[in-house]
DNA sequence: AAAATAGTTGACTGGTCAGTCTATGCAGTT
DNA sequence: AACTGCATAGACTGACCAGTCAACTATTTT
């Protein structure tokens, strides 16, 4: 076999940095070329359009996370733990990320979607496809808690959705008020939305 | 006085109707002014630039509504039919749309807050200011509900801000998933979120 | 070393972008 | 009729956009 490039994976990094720092609509194809070090021929040689671009690097996105989302939700963990270290591990990256480029950037996939739902089905598919993937963690903890008896849940499905969409808007909010102390609270939200007995609180990390 | 006109209301109602429908960088100055039926003179007579433009529509969006939502939030409502006849109005509303254009379009100032935040300041102010204003009324509602002992609040401004963020969540998804099935059910979530007394739901409509 | 495979280069195209500019129309005022 | 303030017209600019293409280079196989 001839020589191996990674400019395959540059060009992804590249566009997911600036998509998620951006906007799909702001990050031109010459901007991402030039952040992955790459010329257009490469790109095209790659890829057969921007959006395809977009949706490739998304997958990946996911899953570089998955590993990560795999540990934190691991079946070994009591359930409302999982929550808990889900959320700090997320507090914890996006303050990370602010120290970088000044903004807190929220979920990629939330923006993302939300912007180009409506124009670009590759992307939106992708992006149902991962959120729905990134639903399934909620749900098995949702279930292992209510098996526990830590929680009531006759429709695990809707409460582990409930607490999804909370926690998705809540980082909407967060990135357009660039403000990460909206995210701090959120095991309070949390312990409400999923209805947790007083008697089995998560831990008060 | 010479003549008046309506020119621009008609700039602004076009440029919200294609950045709710699209996104604020798929929408170009030439396709506001083809909807409106201006051109481009008329639209920089008016407007000095396309955020500027952005800023001024969402503003006068929310005016619109702002009516609508004083009489929905009227403090002779009982609180927890202030909500629930929102989530309603809004699910009919977001309804009536998407037989118009196809889609579920969700909540315009979340998709183009998240789109625009780290780009451009006017928009992203402008939607930080009336998301706030927003937020008020779930506040008050909440604080209303706490004094007449339907809920317990220690901490009005986080519960409300809880439940509004929930409910943006919501939006975003719906929009992502064209579904609008999501937002049926989120009576039941708002329950959960706000820690309705069991002996107090809202009304079952 | 020749052939084949995998990747790179960068100039080029044609269209679209936000924004500018000068000339013009239209109504009420003097 | 001339003046004035508001509004419109639409051609124009130069930058930037996504995407194309034919020539070129580097590595491995035969």
């Amino acid at each position: 076999m001839p020589r191996v490039s990674d400019m395959k994976e540059r060009l992804m990094d590249a566009a997911m940095d600036l998509i998620w720092e951006n906007s799909y609509g702001a990050t031109s194809v010459d901007a991402i070329c030039e952040r992955a070090g790459a010329k257009k021929g490469s790109f095209y040689y790659f890829f057969k359009s921007k959006s395809e671009l977009a949706a490739a690097a998304l997958e990946d996105c996911w899953n570089k996370k998955k590993a990560e989302m795999d540990s934190i939700f691991s079946p070994t963990v009591p359930p409302l733990e999982r929550f808990d270290r889900y959320f700090n591990f997320v507090h914890d990256r996006l303050a990370e990320v602010q120290k970088k480029c000044g903004s807190i950037l929220g979920c990629p996939f939330i923006s993302v979607g939300s912007e180009v739902s409506t124009q670009d089905q590759i992307v939106r598919e992708t992006i149902d496809r991962i959120m729905d993937r990134k639903l399934n963690y909620f749900v098995s903890a949702v279930r292992d808690a209510a098996a526990e008896g830590v929680i009531d849940a006759p429709d695990p499905v809707a409460k582990a959705r409930a607490l999804f969409s909370c926690y998705q808007g809540m980082m909407a909010q967060a990135r357009i008020q660039n403000d990460i102390e909206l995210l701090r609270g959120f095991k309070e939200v949390a312990i409400e939305v999923l209805g947790v007995k007083r008697t089995s609180a998560m831990s008060s990390s």
